[in-house]
RNA sequence: GCCGCCAUAGUGCAGUGGCCUAGCACACCUCUCUUUCACGGAGGCAGCACGGGUUCGAAUCCCGUUGGCGGUACCA
């Protein structure tokens, strides 16, 4: 085989989604893995749906998700420009072409005739597509209708009868009959191509070896072949994996909640976690594992992995593999990770000092295990950093309306202040000290410490907690927390 | 409607004619660890869409049915 090719062609029209950049980690798995080149190319030739800011957009998500292209916007390479909209001169001369050759011709039938004749079909219930009113014009007609409309399109000259066949690489030979192709716009009016046509010249262009693009565009393949042919070019691979659908089992979109990819970034999932679920949503290994290193997801990936039905994106499933690479993390990366959560909640300064930095430190260390995503953090330790901690009323409740849960407290703040060292021993010892002076043990003593010093009943261990929060205060709160309990027990 | 693709537990996969009393993971449930939560550990629940073939033997091959999805634009 020669050199494998792979491209990422992306429209400029919105967010990337899930299902686009699941695409993109096929291809450049695959690229990887056969020591072939990724290309970036953006299809930004409808003019009407483009999106601002969309191009960027795709690459920073790729840059996230370290999805490095080999050629493309920014980097270069042999083959550009990478932007169809800087390549309709192409386009243009191979659509003449076509249509000097006799195998395209122009169309002058108006959108609203189009749109008339598709009205008809339906109450028909029939539907061919154009009905190829200008396919086989007179030079004289041709004339006349050229005036008429001012502007026109070149359509493919589909042949009638007989089949298209093609090897997609997932689901072996695919037939369709070429009587019920669509003499479908290669160039539009306004000089821009159709994806069908772009597609075809950029990938033979660009030496594109395998197109893997989503189960969508099987449909379309016929047409793609067809043109291939009339071009005389050797078509690529072409390589359909499966939709990702939502729950409810359709193609992704925005009524399914969360299609951007960015907001998969915002919630904190991790990039080998998005990597790692997105090359097994479509694609398996043939093994009975879920969880794998970049490395070994470019030594495993192949073709033949790929499956051929639908995948249901399960965020359950996302959310667990997130909590599996989040405690596999490097502290010191997790730290850096999870500070910008901490900031924006208003939790940490902007810049931190040293002292708030090595703070933070300690308390994330303790969070690692309980979060599935890094904007989990914020509600799981926002106690840590505030001077009090909001008493939960049920907490408060439960564990101090006792009638020795003040005297309680103020013991334990009594023999913090008193300790001569801080360190969790000395203040495991303090706390249970303190609860056996009132005859109470176990859950009668922890628990009101803990809402004492945390305003609520869950958390990491207490007396971790206790010692990386410091004595002061510690102290503090115990002391407020007693004058709740004695108001409590008042009360 | 027409064309195409697909069909293993709720979800994601394994399985390519006998090793399947169908395996793994998530979710869910139980137990365990434990000062709480989480993590970890041990169990459990739950599936080959249906009907015909082929074969000594079928989740695996063939046909049909049903169902789901995709496409059917001067959007990609």
């Amino acid at each position: 085989m020669s050199e494998v090719r792979v491209r990422f062609a992306p429209s400029p029209t919105g967010s990337p989604h899930i299902g686009n950049m699941r695409n993109a980690v096929f291809d450049w798995l695959f690229a990887r893995h056969s020591g072939g080149r990724f290309i970036l190319r953006i299809e930004d030739t409808d003019r009407t749906r483009l999106v601002p800011g969309a191009v960027e957009e795709i690459m920073r998500d790729l840059r996230w998700l370290r999805l490095e292209w080999d050629e493309g916007p920014e980097v270069g390479g042999l083959c550009g420009p990478y932007f169809q909209s800087e390549r309709v001169e192409l386009y243009q001369s191979y659509a003449r072409q076509l249509a000097e050759e006799g195998k395209a011709y122009y169309c002058y039938c108006s959108p609203e005739r189009l749109a008339e004749m598709r009205k008809e079909q339906e109450a028909r219930r029939e539907s061919i597509g154009y009905d190829r009113r200008c396919r086989d014009l007179t030079p004289d007609e041709a004339e006349r209708l050229k005036g008429e409309s001012e502007t026109g399109v070149v359509r493919f000259r589909m042949p009638l009868s007989g089949t298209t066949t093609f090897k997609d690489v997932v689901r072996g030979e695919i037939s369709f009959d070429n009587a019920l192709q669509d003499d479908f716009v290669i160039l539009k009016s306004d000089g821009f191509p159709t994806y069908h046509f772009a597609s075809v010249v950029d990938d033979h262009d660009m030496l594109i070896s395998h197109v893997i693009r989503s189960e969508e565009w099987v449909s379309s393949t016929p047409k793609h072949i067809r043109l291939y042919e009339a071009l005389g070019w050797e078509p690529p691979l072409f390589v359909h994996p499966p939709l990702i659908v939502g729950p409810d089992r359709t193609k992704l979109s925005k009524r399914h909640g969360a299609v951007a990819f960015s907001s998969y970034i915002e919630e904190g999932y991790l990039p080998e976690t998005i990597l790692n679920f997105l090359a097994l949503l479509g694609w398996s290994a043939g093994e009975d594992r879920d969880l794998y290193s970049i490395d070994e997801l470019i030594e495993k990936f192949t073709l033949e992995g790929i499956i051929d039905h639908p995948a249901v994106f399960d965020t359950a499933k996302l959310q667990w593999m997130n909590g599996q690479y989040i405690r596999a993390c490097d502290p010191d990366r997790l730290v850096e990770l999870t500070l910008p959560y901490l900031q924006r909640a208003g939790l940490m300064a902007e810049s931190p000092s040293p002292d708030e930095l090595r703070y933070a430190r300690e308390v994330i260390r303790l969070m690692q295990e309980r979060m599935a995503v890094l904007s989990d953090a914020p509600k799981l330790c926002d106690f840590f950093f505030v001077d009090q901690p909001e008493y939960d009323p049920k907490a408060t409740d439960k564990w101090l309306s006792k009638p020795q849960a003040a005297d309680l407290l103020n013991k334990v703040a009594d023999s913090f202040e008193s300790a001569p060292e801080w360190n969790i021993e000395s203040i495991e010892n303090a706390v249970r000290a303190a609860g056996a002076e009132l005859g109470l043990e176990g859950g009668q003593v922890i628990h009101p410490v803990r809402v004492g010093v945390t305003g609520r009943t869950v958390g990491p261990g207490l007396f971790e907690t206790i010692e990386v929060q410091g004595r002061e205060r510690s102290v503090a709160r115990l002391r407020t927390a007693a004058r709740i309990a004695a108001r409590e027990a008042a009360g």
